[in-house]
DNA sequence: GTGAAAGCGCTAACAG
DNA sequence: CTGTTAGCGCTTTCAC
């Protein structure tokens, strides 16, 4: 009752397992077709299919590659894992998800792809990875990492241009008539790239309208990756003082929803008693009161240039060079920035 | 430049292959310290790691294990992935996520494990797979089912008593003081056996409280899984007439989230102008506004009963009869329902 | 077009 | 305790 194999199939169409071997992996010109019909009848009646195991043995290749996230239940990776499953089905390969919780040991391991040799490559999401020991990784399997680029290493990186994505809310912001602008996502500790750059795109917008940048207004923010509970704790210091900011911008969506619910608390709301802009156009934002305005990645897109450059790397045996890859992203609008709006609302 | 494989290390320790083998899978009482030392210590310098491929094809089997979800982005089963994959790692398996999109195709691939072969027991959360189809599925492999059975089966059920969990959230609606409360959840196309448990447990709360049960005020609510569109949707007929429900009570909390929305275009908010309840304990409903009285599943006590139950399956051949397996789960009272909270925040 | 034979890296029997 | 050997199911030369 075990499974039946390749001999079973070619002895049952009355052929050789070569002949049933060409059929499966589709060589073309290579067999009749009256053969071919007669292989894939037998194939259909014995329920065959090919022990995947010998295969990869044979032919020295899984076709899985991993993706690591830090944690699933965080709703940005779980857009960013949805994609990745559909893209890399798509380019013939299984993915294989992995959680790394951001802890460093588990990071590197999962870029030396230790977790499965079998893994043939791997697309991260990184938190704590540092550029002295990616470079030093025990063993070299094709990486894309999900982020900008911090450092030269050998590498590729996917992501919008974070600098510009956040200059261009802010200027969204100040051009709603806000004027002190508190930012949510400063991360000292380990400064981490993404939140540098955002912070960056702030600090240009503000510089441009002639604002000074206040550090006061942009309290740090520990533990990774960014999380409502986080927001919420930022948000204590920005609404308990008086003079309180009159617009709120969180480097991720999340942030924004747990700093939505400290204003609460403090009888505060947006957009009535101040502006609220989030970042990632997670779906969660498109259904909170108010609904944010975010900057939205193209998930798909992300997605496909990740494993799209990840299997050129396979392809090529790591002789590619470290490449920067821009993805599509939107400036999307939501109630928690439409003065206008709000103002309609009071109205009725 | 391959990769070392178990004659290198072997080679290097100055030992046969089969004695590095030993050391690998950690059979003990058959290796000397001091010999295991020297291989470990090749191991090491070789950076070796076994050829698992070859492992699976020797042994005939994997230690992989599949998940089969609709959507990853729906946070119930973001929550549901990330639990599994812990559950499955300290158990030995490695977990492999699946997409079925709810489609019945998919979904009954999913139950053959057609997906890879080398899948060695399937943990799904069905949506539309059906007894007769489950039940003539082409290969049997292991198969635990996420929710409660509906039918018998050579599978696992891991869930909670849905009428029961149902029948307490209601009570508690009754306890405050409501009468007039909707449901938003109800199915009828499929008619999905959790839906119909849970409008179960509804209703007979209701009887118990002396009120009729009145379907205009359980609204059908299409698509699946459960979402915030649906839940924004279905709630227009509910505050869309005259003479609203004093409660809503939603099968999931994304509906909830998304009648929250509809509610705040109509000006109702609750829980000043109604209760509201939703199922899941998914960690939006604990930072919406307000935060939601709901049943939270014990996540990770149903991974590791769903993940030891495949297991057992799978040693077992299954030989084993279908078992309902309970999972822990709790009441949690948010402020959705909090009567008197309310009243006190209206009086600031 | 098809068949025979070798071998991928590992584990498990069996001998020593 | 350690070494030798066969073979898991497949792909891939190489003959025919």
């Amino acid at each position: 009752m075990s499974e039946p194999t390749l001999h079973d199939v070619a002895a049952r169409a009355g052929v050789s397992i070569k002949t049933v071997s060409n059929v499966l992996r589709q060589v073309d010109g290579k067999v009749s077709a009256a053969t071919a019909a007669r292989v894939h009848h037998a194939i259909e009646e014995l329920n065959y299919r090919p022990n995947l195991s010998a295969r990869r043995l044979r032919t020295g290749h899984s076709d899985v590659i991993a993706l690591a996230v830090p944690d699933l239940r965080n709703p940005y990776f779980a857009e960013v894992a949805a994609a990745m499953i559909t893209a890399a089905r798509n380019a013939g390969y299984t993915l294989l998800i992995e959680e790394t919780g951001g802890d460093p040991a588990v990071e590197m391991s999962a870029a030396e792809g230790l977790r499965d040799p079998l893994i043939e490559g791997v697309i991260m999401s990184p938190l704590t990875l540092d550029p002295r020991s990616l470079a030093a990784r025990g063993r070299a399997i094709p990486l894309v990492l999900l982020g900008e680029r911090d450092y030269a290493g050998p590498c590729d990186h996917v992501m919008f241009d974070n600098v510009e994505a956040s200059f261009r809310i802010t200027e969204h912001l100040l051009e709603q008539g806000y004027q002190r602008i508190a930012v949510i996502g400063r991360q000292d500790d380990p400064p981490h790239a993404t939140a540098v750059k955002r912070l960056k795109g702030y600090q240009k917008a503000l510089r441009r309208a002639g604002i000074r940048y206040d550090r006061s207004l942009a309290p740090v923010v520990s533990g990774a990756p960014y999380s409502k509970v986080e927001g919420a704790r930022a948000a204590e210091h920005l609404f308990g003082d008086d003079g309180h900011p009159d617009a709120v911008y969180c480097f991720a969506d999340v942030l924004a929803i747990g700093a939505l619910r400290t204003a609460h608390r403090f009888g505060l709301h947006a957009p009535a008693d101040f502006g609220l802009a989030g970042f990632d156009g997670i779906e969660e934002g498109r259904f909170s009161i108010p609904t944010l305005t975010t900057i939205a990645p193209d998930f798909t897109d992300m997605a496909e240039l990740a494993v799209t450059a990840l299997v050129e790397r396979i392809r090529a045996g790591s002789a590619i060079d470290h490449r920067d890859i821009r993805c599509r992203y939107d400036l999307v609008l939501g109630e928690s920035t439409q003065v206008s709006l709000a103002a309609e609302f009071l109205a009725v």
